[in-house]
DNA sequence: TCGGTTTACGAAATCGGTTTCGTTTCGACT
DNA sequence: AGTCGAAACGAAACCGATTTCGTAAACCGA
């Protein structure tokens, strides 16, 4: 049977008209599919005004739609951005999905998420899921451990690193300025009265971020001349907690101020401090990263460092796009880009938990 | 050229071998390009032990992995699932798409999502743009406003619908068994010695789920004989809270009890409660729904109705699936399944809120 | 009016798998 | 041995777009 049967044939049926074909809508309209492609993306190749017009209608009117498949086939481009979460859970990551799809579909591109939950293989099991599905490039928020299949990755395809670096480094990495806003959150709790300042981190987390505001802290501790420590947080529950709570009544009376190394800490040391007591004790001052909602709420407002997660996101799909651009353009991989770090400002949000 | 050039000649280059295709792999192994077929996609047609371990070889020794594109464009099928979010910052949303995650990529399908941020227009784009992108199946947790699309999209391509129901109501839907959730958590207040009951629900939000929770709430009262109200909070800010002020000032005294509709309310809730003054009016007891982290820190533990969104997400994919392969099997549209309601049994956490 | 260049567009190859259909092979049963 | 049916596999069509290449028409300056 021909082709012609299966889609002219409006004819008597109103029910489930056969998919249009490019072929048809050229029929149609009196010109090759070649035209028509090139009206779909509108090509440099110009062609009538007229002819244009008599395309736009009939695709107008048989609400015709090209097939990805098909289109994605031929021109080896999916328009597909693959993204890769590491905790969906922490609000970052929430907020980050939502900036980068709609930074994506500004773009005319779609995005495929997985998410590792903190999971070295479910990590690289999402990497080779994405790149076989044949997304045109890769966000990674790493959770680490991967670092070596992740540089594999991207000299195969463009990859964006996102807040988490990978050892090697020869991977773009979008980040916030760690180093200012640990300072800055240093500055509230000194400007409050702190006389004795820790930063509160877990074990379990080795990441690079924690890692590198470690190191800011200490670096803003010996610049200042004040006195503190890193505390570390055995993982989970209640052991964790119990070593806060000695940490801060080792402390208790000494104008002590914390810093949550993010916003889980954060949770944690809220949770120790309820063990203490209603009050919060004498002097102490509080101060974390990560800008939650119930940052507002807390302790009548917790002084939070907060990431510019819109720009972030943004500036990701911008850099992913410039090397997508790149890789189809370019026909050796000689003009390849080299790899960036790029910062995107935070701020500090001051609130009671910081006031004098 | 003759394609043999492209691929055979790994010859001389140690650099960037060409891609396999599916011929290679056939030539490499002495079949034909069917049998590969046949074997990567373990078809019914068997083959012999012998010709399947020559494949297997051939593939895993030049780490061979099939073109999607191409297997999409033939078999009209991607393994791709639509998501479209209606708020990502809400939790809920972020373990379901968790949930989803790991129940697609169990099934070897990845997610493709989109975030309507409550935007109706953005999630008409949405559903377009994801169909478009030729996704098997979509799940929508609608912001609503978009009823009649969304049932046209069902007739299309399977949809199962995400805690929020559409209008004429022709579409699978799972969600949470609200009004045995509601009825525990007035049970949980009534216990504590609650006289008086509250629902806190805000006048942006006109979902079904709300409309449901706040019918079940009223019946359960009537039932039980207990006075009580639905109070509805203005938009956003400081209008909302005040009006929240005044009802628990009004009430105080009166043991009362109060249930946020969902976690954003609860947060106003806290924040208003922290205007009142350092600790809770006598009496008052507090339940919630959405079981976020905090709840388990805040005023000591906050009773919860907590959804089991693994299970929802595990269901979903599952219906989903179910439709997919009746689509993808069926010839005519006739063996439809028809529509279905699921509900996933949440459970009540109790804490301190509401202990006697 | 005539070469030369650009512009508009069509014919056909192409992307890389899957699927259909037909052929061969092989074992089992008379 | 002959027949039959199922299993194993190959040849070639096919999915529906894009892209290359070629050609006819239009334009243009001399």
């Amino acid at each position: 049977m021909p082709k012609m049967a299966q889609t002219a044939d409006n004819w008597e049926t109103g029910c489930a008209m056969a998919q249009m074909r490019i072929k048809d809508i050229a029929a149609e309209a009196g010109v090759s599919p070649a035209t028509v492609s090139r009206y779909l993306n509108n090509r440099p190749g110009q062609m009538t005004e007229e002819t244009r017009a008599r395309i736009a209608a009939v695709i107008e009117r048989t609400g015709y739609r090209p097939r990805a498949a098909a289109r994605n086939l031929r021109s080896s481009r999916t328009n597909l951005i693959g993204v890769i979460l590491a905790d969906i859970a922490n609000p970052f990551s929430s907020a980050m999905l939502e900036g980068l799809s709609a930074s994506a579909a500004a773009r005319g591109c779609s995005l495929m998420t997985a998410i590792s939950g903190n999971d070295p293989a479910k990590e690289a099991e999402s990497l080779t899921r994405l790149i076989d599905a044949g997304v045109d490039g890769l966000v990674v928020n790493t959770c680490g451990g991967n670092d070596e299949a992740i540089a594999a990755a991207a000299g195969r395809l463009p990859v964006v690193l996102l807040d988490r670096d990978v050892a090697d480094g020869g991977v773009d990495l979008v980040t916030s300025n760690n180093r200012e806003l640990v300072a800055g959150l240093v500055d509230a709790l000194a400007s409050a009265g702190s006389e004795r300042l820790c930063l509160l981190t877990e074990a379990s987390d080795d990441s690079p971020v924690r890692r590198e505001r470690a190191e800011a802290f200490a670096d803003e501790l010996s610049r200042r001349g004040l006195a503190g420590e890193v505390v570390t947080l055995a993982d989970g529950g209640v052991e964790g907690v119990s070593r806060l709570d000695e940490t801060i009544r080792g402390y208790a009376g000494k104008k002590l101020g914390l810093i949550a190394v993010n916003g889980l800490v954060f949770l944690r040391l809220t949770e120790a401090l309820a063990q203490l007591g209603p009050s919060l004790p004498a002097g102490l001052k509080i101060a974390t990263f990560d800008d939650y909602p119930w940052n507002h709420v807390l302790f009548g407002g917790v002084t939070t460092a907060a990431q510019n997660t819109l720009t972030i996101a943004e500036r990701v799909v911008e850099r992913l796009s410039e090397r997508i651009d790149v890789v189809t353009t370019t026909v050796g991989d000689a003009a390849k880009l080299a790899p960036k770090r790029i910062e995107i400002p935070g701020h500090i949000e001051h609130r009671a938990s910081t006031s004098r």
